[in-house]
DNA sequence: CTGAAAGCGCTAACAC
DNA sequence: GTGTTAGCGCTTTCAG
């Protein structure tokens, strides 16, 4: 339902400064003055402007703040889904060092359609955030190199070429997991995509699949795409994939709401993990270190990334300095979904 | 890191309208006019200012204009958890549906403590948000009630007496799933709490797996509190619980974050589930219904209730009605987590 | 120690 | 058709 700007009503009325003021029986600045600690007004002043506005329930406006002294305190937040539980993760951390750090976030969910992220994103600058966060972004490059002029851009898992990006070796990463399970004994070994990854991501993570392949001479492999979490087929190219003769006996799947989907769908044709399939995830999220799914990945240090997405950020903001941090070591977490393939 | 106000620094020149107008040599209003298409001005001239705004890459400044109108283009959005996944889920959809209404969400996160809760809701507030969100709020009512003078107040899944709410109800939910239980011919059925859930609600929901044992004669009850996810200690009380000789053999717990934990519980220790233990959760999230976890719960529709809560929310601003939807009727699905109770 | 004036970016009302 | 004025709520000069 779309409602159109005119028809949203006047906000009922909040008390302002001038409001304090007039009870207080000073002006306006003087008001403001005692409020904000600004130290040039009398005990007794400061004392009856304070009674004023607790009074009225006085709140000042940020927004008139902000545009007064020409900043914002709010950044914006661009997540591709926050049906993903590892951004969902990621999506709190970020609030919370972002309000520990003085900021409010505005956020944006990306939704499926890439239309709709490109609106998104000109919605959060017309707020005029004072940075903008990416997680999980799907667009291109082109459109988000000029907003680095005006705005700090900080891409968390998105290894684009644009503002600071808090990323972790991608390649590296794949290279473990499927080294891992190379030396497991592991020959055919599948990369099961979800769409719920960022290409650029996704690509990184292939290449390390392949990397991996190639250096224990084995050339092909096999890439299975998989639809989005709520299509009802989606299940479909994986079930075919488990299911011939020459399945394979292990599957690498660049995130873990993925690998997870995949171990379900194995349970369903009867598959036991890890005895007749290994599987391998990427991200760490709290899901899988449960017990009962147990899944081998590749951690993503999901607090020291939201951390450092915002430090860049403020730092950016308040020196001007634009850091590039060191890419973050993956690291292979092994638990109980990989095992030896199984005999032939 | 806090960073002091002052310390940010001047927001990076963005044109403005007055840059246009100068541009395309008209007035500030004229350029305005020309950009809202609000048709007092000759093609020539919009056709002149469209070409300058884009020159400039000109965007209007959202506050700066909410100002001028005296509303708010902005909904506040105070979220308990991000890392229970169906609170993930909710967020998303109330963004995806704020925005669809011309809205967009200012999050805040009210993390463990409650004392921040009480602050990021100021933050919100100070923000002027056209109406304020709340998912798994935690607080109490007293402080909300003053706000629902100024702004629209929508809790989902709190059962408060503020606003509205847009809520399940929650008795007759956990009645269904603890009855189900108790048809299956379970006797010895435990409640095991989390601690990422809004009291009201869990109170809500204990009464009414109080309800049905008292129903079925039963009037032992066993009632465990789990600790947070990230407490390493966090399943001692349910090990326990699950390990004595009269263990139960059956849990329901109000949220199926916390019942995914019981069950990985059980499988460590070598209980399975439902043979030897059956479980029953609350929200059905989208991960219960992988073949995996196959998680039999009480359905809240999320969807419907992001729907409700943006209706709500845009017709209390627009109409001035407060209008307090119906309760949901839960629905219990059945699925593989629950089954008769083992022979003794 | 306090007040008055200016101005942030924008649009609505009212001239011309 | 277009320009001028006023004002949203706030803080920062600059005068008293």
């Amino acid at each position: 339902m779309r409602i159109p700007p005119d028809a949203k009503i006047r906000l009922p009325v909040h008390p302002t400064i001038r409001d304090v003021a007039r009870m207080a029986g000073v002006a306006k600045t003087t008001a403001s003055d005692a409020l904000q600690g600004r130290g040039r007004v009398s005990e007794v002043t400061r004392a009856r402007v304070e009674a004023a506005a607790i009074a009225l329930r006085y709140r000042p406006h940020a927004g008139a703040r902000d545009l007064t002294l020409r900043r914002s305190e709010v950044v914006g937040l661009l997540v591709g889904d926050l049906f993903d539980p590892f951004n969902a993760e990621l999506t709190g951390l970020l609030e919370q060092h972002a309000a520990a750090s003085g900021y409010r976030v505005l956020l944006a969910t990306a939704g499926s359609d890439l239309q709709e992220e490109e609106t998104a994103l000109s919605n959060l600058l017309e707020h005029r955030v004072a940075a903008l966060i990416l997680v999980a972004y799907t667009g291109d490059d082109v459109g988000l190199r000029a907003i680095t002029e005006h705005t700090p851009v900080v891409s968390i898992g998105y290894s684009g070429s644009v503002g600071v990006s808090i990323r972790l070796d991608d390649v590296t990463g794949a290279l473990l997991a499927v080294s891992h399970l190379l030396d497991l004994g592991h020959e055919r070994i599948a990369y099961v995509r979800g769409t719920l990854i960022a290409p650029a991501t996704d690509a990184a993570r292939l290449s390390g699949y392949r990397a991996a392949l190639r250096r224990a001479g084995i050339d092909e492999d096999r890439v299975v795409k998989v639809g989005p979490q709520s299509d009802p087929q989606r299940n479909a190219a994986v079930r075919e994939l488990l299911s011939g003769p020459e399945r394979p006996t292990a599957v690498f799947a660049p995130s873990d709401i993925t690998a997870v989907e995949v171990m379900s769908c194995a349970m369903e044709l009867g598959l036991r993990v890890p005895e007749d399939l290994s599987i391998v995830g990427f991200d760490d999220m709290q899901l899988s270190r449960l017990r009962m799914i147990s899944l081998t990945t590749v951690a993503q240090p999901v607090a020291e990334m939201a951390r450092l997405g915002i430090d860049a950020a403020t730092r950016w903001l308040t020196t001007g300095e634009v850091v590039q941090p060191a890419m973050i070591k993956p690291q292979l977490i092994v638990r109980g979904s990989t095992a030896p393939p199984p005999a032939r």
